[in-house]
DNA sequence: AGCGAACGTTTGACATACATAACATTATTT
DNA sequence: AAATAATGTTATGTATGTCAAACGTTCGCT
C-alpha cells in the first residue's frame, strides 16, 4: 500500500547522508571535523550546518567532544559507509557498464545512493562481478 | 561543484510526479480526474491534494475545466510519460535482470524514477536490449 | 589586557510537502 | 425545498532544509 510514499520513509535523507559523508571525509583527510568544516565541505552556511548536525546528534549518528569536535558514532559510520558503498557500485555500473558520461554518472549515483535498497545494491554488485567475468579479462 | 545539491535541482519532485501519474492513470482508467480522485488515488487528504495540485496548475502541468475536472497539459503529459517510462525501465532491470524481489524492485524503481537522467535511462534501455539479445531467446 | 577574527547557535524568513479541521459550495436524495 | 452528502478551498500546524543576520563565546595576536 502506497509504495510511492516510501520515498519519505528512508532511514536517512539525502542531506543527512551528505553531512555524515562530509564528516567521514574530513576525518580521513584532515583528522577532525567541526561545524564550520562541514559547512565549508557542503557549501552551506554554518547556521544550516549547525541545525542539521544537531538533529543528527539527537539521532546518535554523530557525537561531539567537549571541544565541539565532531565524530561519527558507530551507527553513523555504518550508515555513511553503506551510502558510500552504494554510490560506488552505482557509479561503477553507470560509468563502466552503461558508459554514461562520468559527470552524469556522478550526479545520478549521488542522487540515488541513499535510496536503493540493500537487496538491490547487493544484487547489482553481484551482477557486475559476473559481468566482468563473462566479459573476460 | 556541489553535485550533492543537484538532488534538489529536479524538474519535478517525487510528490509532484505522482500527482501527475495519478491524473494520467485516472483519466485512462475512469475517464476523469478531480481533486478528490487524486487524493484518494494517492491516499492523501483533499486539502493536501488541493494545495499540491494548485502549484502544478501554476506550472502549467495541469489544466482545469470550468467543472474543476483536471487534465494534464501537453507538457504535463510529457513529464508523466517520461517518469512512467523510466520507472518501467528501472523496474524491468531490477526485477528481470538483477532478480530483485518484485516488491522491492517496485519500491526502488518508484523512489528513483524521477531522479535518473535521460542519458542514464536511455543507456539502461539499450543495455537491456543488447542483454536480452545476447541471452538469445 | 584588549581587539578582532573565527566559531557556533539562534532567530526570522522562505519553500516544499504533508496533516487536521473548519468552512463554502455544489450535488443528490427524499 | 430542505436535509444530507460530496467536493473543494483555506486556515493552522508539523517537519525538513535552506538563507541571512544578529548574537555570544573563544581563540590568537599584538
Amino acid at each position: 500500500m502506497d509504495i510511492w510514499k516510501k520515498f519519505e520513509e528512508n532511514n536517512i535523507t539525502h542531506s543527512a547522508a551528505h553531512h555524515l559523508l562530509a564528516i567521514l571525509e574530513l576525518k580521513e583527510k584532515r583528522g577532525y571535523a567541526r561545524v564550520t568544516d562541514v559547512a565549508r565541505e557542503l557549501n552551506i552556511t554554518t547556521g544550516s550546518a549547525s541545525i542539521n548536525l544537531k538533529s543528527l546528534k539527537a539521532k546518535n549518528l554523530i557525537v561531539e567532544d567537549d571541544n565541539k569536535f565532531l565524530a561519527l558514532s558507530d551507527e553513523g559510520e555504518a550508515v555513511a559507509r553503506a551510502v558510500l558503498m552504494r554510490k560506488n557500485i552505482l557509479y561503477s555500473f553507470l560509468a563502466n557498464i552503461l558508459k554514461v558520461k562520468p559527470e552524469q554518472a556522478e550526479i545520478d549515483s549521488c542522487k540515488t545512493e541513499h535510496l536503493i535498497s540493500a537487496e538491490t545494491a547487493k544484487k547489482l554488485q553481484e551482477f557486475m562481478e559476473r559481468y566482468e567475468e563473462t566479459k573476460g579479462a
